[in-house]
DNA sequence: GGGCTAATTTAGGCTGGCATAAATTTAGTT
DNA sequence: AACTAAATTTATGCCAGCCTAAATTAGCCC
């Protein structure tokens, strides 16, 4: 295998920008300059001149006006970044005692700072785990990740059952909220209603419980179907 | 208590010239800007540079030509960061396995990437320790450390007895070296001999084993004294 | 297809942190 | 007291990454 020419080690800042690529192309489909400043709290023109040194390093492909797009290299580091991320977060759940809705700034500090050798062996001390503690599936080492994507709860079927599987969102507060719903990645619901014009979802949950969500933070609750719909 | 203005958080780069410079301070006294430099691996006049931002951050007293002093606040930096650093080593070698001849890079990255929680959930963890693995003292949360001083092992006098206290080089080589002799902080010996001229020192270990260690490495033993000698 | 708006890029500037080359100070001879 | 070697500082310059202001382009509407 030719040796992608000794690994110059990417810079912090780079880093985070692949990461934030990443996930916009997952998202939406493409990575605009607009919406990468706008992650990364940063203007727009940074971002301009951010690009064309991350198109020169062959990380991304860049077609003027029209944003950026993860080359091979790229999504590979892409995809380090998110494992390092997600196994600090699992281990600082797991073995630190930090809580889901407060591990998200710790770990991405420490993502830019510890080897890949820590990660490791993290991870084995995990059990080598394929989902972190929000349901995130969690890149293998060797750069592959589980690409099934789930429904937003409020595509769900009123009167059919589901399971919570994942929350991409890293809000603290909307992540205690979920969690005092007794809301947690496995936990199985049944959709009772959901109201028209992005109104809000009533589910009920294991014990009969009932919820009413609302249309924002459903949208943002990734989940399963469990039952196919009944054909009219 | 008069808050120091906020917390403006420091660089990386500070936080590393802070580290230098204190450990100058303890093994000579005083910390010039060569010696700075030659510890940081960069060119005396960038250190001319920084360190007039570190005066006028209050961090250091400067007296041209003459060599670096920690202020108050210096000084407590300094000591945040090697509490961070040793407790970082302490954690990696009692809770991920990490060899303690292997552990000092992971922890020089990692010391500045950690938040003050982290630091003490580890310390927790660890039973609140006072001494790394390498027999160093660590500065408590409050900023104090056990001052206490010992002897490199070619001080100790011929005959009588001693205990390995603290090994403060970090070169992987060395302390492979000085493991495989059967050398831990809190070991006994016995100096059986030491040869004049800088030669090497003969000790005996526990089970009567003897050793023969040359000068410049028993000189960075640090040991403790166990008997008095005997009065000419 | 001309014109408007929003997105994007270019131009120019700033700071932190490094470098090299030249000037300066200190300290140790003699 | 003057000279010299070594240490230090000053003068400049470079690069990464950010900024604002101005120019450019794309997309859309009529």
């Amino acid at each position: 295998m030719p040796n992608s020419v000794d690994r110059p080690s990417l810079s912090r800042s780079i880093e985070d920008y692949l990461k934030v690529i990443y996930k916009l192309e997952l998202e939406s489909g493409s990575a605009q300059t607009s919406a990468i400043a706008d992650a990364l709290a940063i203007a727009p023109p940074s971002v301009s001149g951010m690009v064309k040194r991350l198109a020169d390093a062959d990380l991304v492909t860049h077609v003027p006006y029209r944003g950026v797009e993860l080359t091979e290299a790229g999504r590979r580091q892409a995809l380090r970044m998110l494992r390092r991320h997600r196994i600090l977060e699992s281990y600082l759940i797991g073995h630190l005692g930090y809580d889901w809705d407060d591990v998200d700034g710790e770990a991405e500090r420490l993502e830019h700072a510890v080897s890949d050798d820590l990660v490791e062996r993290m991870a084995v001390k995990l059990g080598n785990p394929t989902h972190d503690p929000h349901g995130a599936p969690i890149p293998s080492a060797a750069g592959t990740i589980d690409p099934t994507r789930y429904l937003p709860m409020t595509e769900i079927e009123v009167g059919l059952a589901g399971r919570f599987r994942m929350i991409g969102d890293a809000d603290p507060e909307r992540l205690r909220f979920i969690a005092s719903l007794g809301l947690r990645p496995g936990a199985e619901f049944r959709v009772l209603d959901r109201q028209p014009f992005n109104g809000p979802v009533t589910i009920e949950l294991d014990g009969g419980r009932k919820e009413v969500i609302g249309f924002a933070l459903a949208s943002s609750l990734q989940c399963e179907q469990l039952e196919e719909p009944t054909l009219p």
